[in-house]
DNA sequence: ATAGAACGATAGATTTTATCTATATGGTGC
DNA sequence: GCACCATATAGATAAAATCTATCGTTCTAT
């Protein structure tokens, strides 16, 4: 068994394809398949189902792939490792984000960030916070931007900003009158909410003062995967929704009349770096962060120890 | 980078010594050095300094040996992977175990479960719950016996049977008079306990109804890490302690007369096998179950339900 | 049906790498 | 300063990975 094997088996996994999965690992064919029928004939099992066309893993053959992935992974940290000693500000960062968040955060230093350190790479993946959670802890995200506390004892969460909560009401909604709003005035019968899985339909819902089976008892009930939709419905003389922070910041003109503030204290979500439990990349990591916090509006940074929603 | 290369940096690691380190790897020592060097050259780094006597690891040479030692236990699982395949009944497996279980647990089966299965190498180690879940999670022991829930993520729990808690009380206490014992009889301020750590002086304070500070009021306050050295000092006419149930079995005549029940609902603690989230072997570890659960009393396995006692 | 393309396996030559034996070097303690 | 222990170096040899060339199927298109 070598390194070089796990390449080869992980590289015809991918591609399905030897020729084409040789060319990638910068070998020949024959190579390729003799390194192969080394590897099945020690380990005495088959990996691939040479007769199928395109090739395909056996269920065994499945099973070792994806633990030669993990193996190759774990090699790797060997370079970063290495970098991280060097101060080397270069590599990869794989990070995730809550759809929440991703719109309306990313913008605000991804530019500058990637101007500042040129030789590092992100790759930056947009899902849910279950999700997040699952990658973190497979290790195949470096880390993640989510709200917390998510009560995952695989991660170690690190406040970076508390994002309070605004309304988002249609015009001629009778709510649009008062100048602030108090949370016992939501009624989550006529509230717009984003579709299961996303943690601020959570919010949303905790924030409203008990009102169990209200969510059955609605008009209409519209579940959306983003935010921007939701706008959209309430510009258009339906109801209303409830917005974080970052998401009411340059609105135009017009939109930014629909907004209402609560009474203190005002509902806050935290916002939080996730890590793994232990974790490389500790350097750069915290490069993203600080350009992260000296770029996001003052208001954020100092929010703080309000009233906290939870998601979970 | 080779997967040989790793291992030879963790035997000259696990030695301090090159020659010592080559003859384990089955090489000669020149070889060994200059494995050692085209790492060093390749990383560029020096992971060992040979100016000490023994050789010492470099700080950056400490990390690399523990992500290598890291990558060679995830190689190793390859090798996991196909003997499950092929339904090998061999290999190691590394068991955890907490002491109020295992001087009582252990004996029931052990020797059987060796005997039937001779292919099978255990090792086992006693520790206590929070060492036992971090082990876990580092993948540092394959599965582990010990007191649930424990309301930790990264591990699955496996109910095995419920032990129910029983008093020991001294020949001249007060409360030996009775048939039958009230939890709330009980007095903390008099109890014998385990020191800190262990699960079942948690699970013992929980059995207790609402006696904050009576720790503190104690006359004698005296913690061991062994239940036996409690039961000495009982026996030796001082206060009580209580004892799981299989600590109960098997005793001569004399320390029998000094077991106390309580009323029903019965205080039980849920005993379980604890494994990785995702974990090999599972052919081997359900062996375990199985032999474990055919060997211990019928009246473990009935228990269920009662009064379920929690140590988190 | 049949030629040809696509794909993987096989054979033998070549290069690279790992390992060996023998020996050099460089500190330690007496 | 001289053994003595430990690691490094040198050169030879064995093992391996890779290459080029070619073969044998299987699928496809005319």
């Amino acid at each position: 068994m070598t390194i070089l094997q796990f390449k080869y088996i992980v590289a015809v996994d991918t591609y399905r394809n030897f020729a084409v999965a040789a060319r990638e690992c910068f070998i020949t064919q024959p190579t390729l398949s003799m390194q192969i029928q080394k590897l099945e004939e020690e380990l005495g099992v088959i990996i691939f189902d040479r007769s199928k066309k395109p090739v395909l893993p056996t269920p065994i053959g499945e099973k070792i792939i994806k633990q030669a992935r993990v193996n190759l992974s774990e090699f790797n940290k060997i370079d970063e490792i290495i970098k991280e000693q060097k101060n080397e500000i270069s590599g990869e960062l794989k990070i995730g984000i809550i759809p929440t968040l991703a719109p309306y955060l990313l913008p605000l230093f991804i530019t500058k960030f990637l101007d500042k350190y040129p030789e590092i790479q992100l790759v930056i993946e947009e899902l849910l916070s279950q999700q997040i959670l699952e990658k973190i802890s497979q290790d195949r995200l470096d880390f993640a931007i989510l709200v917390t506390p998510t009560k995952d004892k695989r991660v170690i969460e690190i406040p970076l900003f508390y994002e309070s909560f605004f309304a988002y009401l249609s015009e001629n909604h009778p709510l649009s009158e008062r100048p602030i709003l108090d949370l016992h005035d939501l009624d989550l019968s006529e509230m717009l909410l984003l579709s299961d899985g996303h943690c601020f339909r959570n919010q949303v819902v905790n924030i409203c003062p008990k009102q169990e089976g209200m969510l059955q008892k609605s008009r209409m009930q519209f579940e959306s995967g983003s935010l921007e939709t939701l706008m959209r419905i309430v510009e258009n003389h339906y109801g209303y929704t409830l917005l974080p922070e970052l998401a009411t910041l340059n609105l135009g003109k017009r939109r930014r009349r629909l907004i209402k503030t609560f009474h203190e204290p005002k509902p806050v979500r935290e916002v939080s770096l996730v890590i793994r439990r232990s974790y490389l990349k500790k350097q750069l990591i915290e490069l993203f962060r600080k350009e992260l916090l000296t770029n996001i509006p003052a208001s954020l940074r100092d929010n703080s120890g309000e009233n906290l929603i939870e998601w979970t």
